[in-house]
DNA sequence: AGCGTTTAGCGAAACGTTTTTCTAAAGATT
DNA sequence: AATCTTTAGAAAAACGTTTCGCTAAACGCT
């Protein structure tokens, strides 16, 4: 019915060979002017696109790289897929994304994304167990993002996290607060304890001394944010400031607040994390660290086609940068 | 250096030929159980995996399904991906998805998805010519979600989007609101009218005569929100609650409200549109119209198969409901 | 002018499967 | 017991490309 148009059918047209007609296609062999415009014009009638799959068995190569990426639900994840499908475009290549579901199984989530057979791998995620990372590390070619892994130097695209939580702090210290409370991101995420370096490093800079009292384990979900916060105000410690990790728990710590009748930033300035597309519209918009999301799915996507041509790649580490909005002020401010 | 093992070694090593492993491996035909025994140990013995690129080769499918989303950072499209993910898994599909980019160049986008072959497409978006559409329609099984297309009756995943602006509004009418204004959707976008209906239809049902100066069009984005709350009040008409069609918009609205001093749902109520994955722990929480983006997704995708298989597939329209939470409240509340 | 070399085209092999056709042995039928 | 049918396996064709090897004509060199 939907019979499909072969480059025999483009040849018998022109009036050559089969392979005549790769060549004119690929340029992958010098052809007579004549010959190129009679095949191309065949090529325009019959309106011939070659078969990618056909393409795809004499070449050995899939022109696919899987995404492996958990929460993708996170615009900042979005938007990494996204700088991923922006590089790719044009190359040849397209990705297979997988992962979408928080948790999946490992071996579904691997199986879905090599079932159809990859070239490459990008890991956006922090619970896939990087023993298999490495195993799949020695077939093709591996690049993870935000994390890194025993035994693959260079194949990783990171972010100056230790300076986002710096900065975050700083901007708080700078602002005046000495009591910080901070909301840990999920423990399986190597940025979480790293966030909380850099918030450690700003208190020792400034001579606060560190209070494990201040420092809660959260999930990176709303939910956490908003759990924790209630802890926080029940334990009693006394706090003017709260750098959440991420900024779901930073909508989530505010709401909380709010049910408690404090306001920010009068009486608590709270600090996200991730710069999500929403927070700038928060209520009060969100002073938060912004990393970019787009330029290291760009850098990876760009990294693995590197690879795949056979040359080096070195570990990047993309910056991150302080936006302040209005949810941080001056301590005792309400007063 | 990395050569594939390929269903002849598999063959040589279990003393069989080719072809028997194949059916073997597919069940297609009768094979004796020592036969059977010895191919499957000669399988695991060689970890060999079918290479995909030449069963799509013979078979004539790519085993694809091609999907244009517009704005995907929306976590309402994030989700309609998700649920075809979700339904795909395991069947063999698998997706490939573009328009990432907002506003992307339709030829663009199409030849990103079609240039690996695709089986079937299915459209979310809301800017793709129609014709364009129907055109692809007549060459693979081609599903709408969230749209219409002429010409292409039973190719739809619809939601109850009358629905959706009638509960909202009468949601409101029934706090006691009268003064109601609306914010539509981009126009682009074929609920947008609907949504707008379904608040006529309401007001109409309560006797409440329609004011086209209560109604301002929206681009779903936050910062429209933001401009139409601007604008609304400074246009002066008396006003008590908004209904935008978004819950972006509605943010954006809540914070402009805030800007110019007025808490809500005290001085005004707003009720938004999607239930993203964030309005729980907006402050206040939002109260909007919940649909089943997943189910959505999962129903495009099944339909999708289905059509495959040659089976007959008719339009769905999918539920909408009210989630009410903290953003609404009767008028005059504030006193 | 005669010889080697480049050029441009053709035909066929190859990629790794599935499926169709063929064959020989085993089993069923009268 | 002789023929017919079923069975289980092998061999070969097919899917649509790219690429290798071949050939004949055109070209360049002395």
């Amino acid at each position: 019915m939907k019979r499909h148009v072969t480059i025999k059918d483009v040849a018998r047209v022109a009036g050559v060979a089969p392979s005549t007609v790769s060549y004119v296609l690929n340029g992958s062999r010098a052809v007579t002017a004549e010959t190129t415009k009679a095949v191309l014009e065949a090529v325009d009638q019959l309106k011939y696109r070659p078969n990618p799959t056909a393409q795809g068995l004499v070449s050995g190569a899939y022109r696919t790289i899987g995404v492996v990426s958990a929460q993708i639900y996170s615009q900042y994840r979005g938007r990494v897929v996204a700088g991923i499908h922006s590089a790719l475009r044009g190359t040849g290549y397209h990705p297979i994304v997988s992962g979408i579901e928080d948790f999946a199984e490992p071996d579904e989530v691997l199986e879905t994304v090599m079932g159809r057979g990859v070239d490459a791998l990008i890991f956006h995620d922090h619970f896939f167990p990087p023993e298999r990372i490495a195993e799949l590390h020695r077939q093709m070619p591996v690049i993870c993002v935000a994390r890194e892994i025993d035994g693959m130097p260079d194949r990783s695209v990171l972010v100056d996290e230790v300076n986002g939580g710096y900065l975050a702090t700083q901007h708080l210290i700078e602002l005046g607060h000495t009591r910080i409370a901070h909301f840990v991101a999920d423990h399986h995420f190597q940025g979480a304890a790293q966030r909380l370096a850099g918030y450690r490093k700003a208190l020792e800079e400034a001579g606060i001394p560190f209070d494990p009292a201040l420092v809660f384990q959260g999930d990176n979900l709303g939910d956490s944010g908003l759990r924790l916060a209630y802890e926080l105000l029940e334990s009693g410690v006394p706090v003017t400031a709260i750098f959440a990790a991420n900024d779901y728990m930073a909508y989530g710590a505010i709401l909380a607040l709010h049910r408690r009748g404090l306001r920010v930033p009068e009486h608590i300035s709270v600090v996200g994390y991730d710069d999500e597309h929403t927070s700038g519209f928060y209520v009060p918009p969100l002073t938060t660290i912004r990393q970019e999301p787009r330029e290291m799915g760009r850098t990876a996507a760009e990294a693995v086609l590197k690879l795949l041509r056979g040359e080096v790649f070195r570990t990047v580490v993309t910056p991150t940068r302080l936006i302040v909005r209005e949810s941080t002020a001056a301590p005792g401010h309400a007063g």
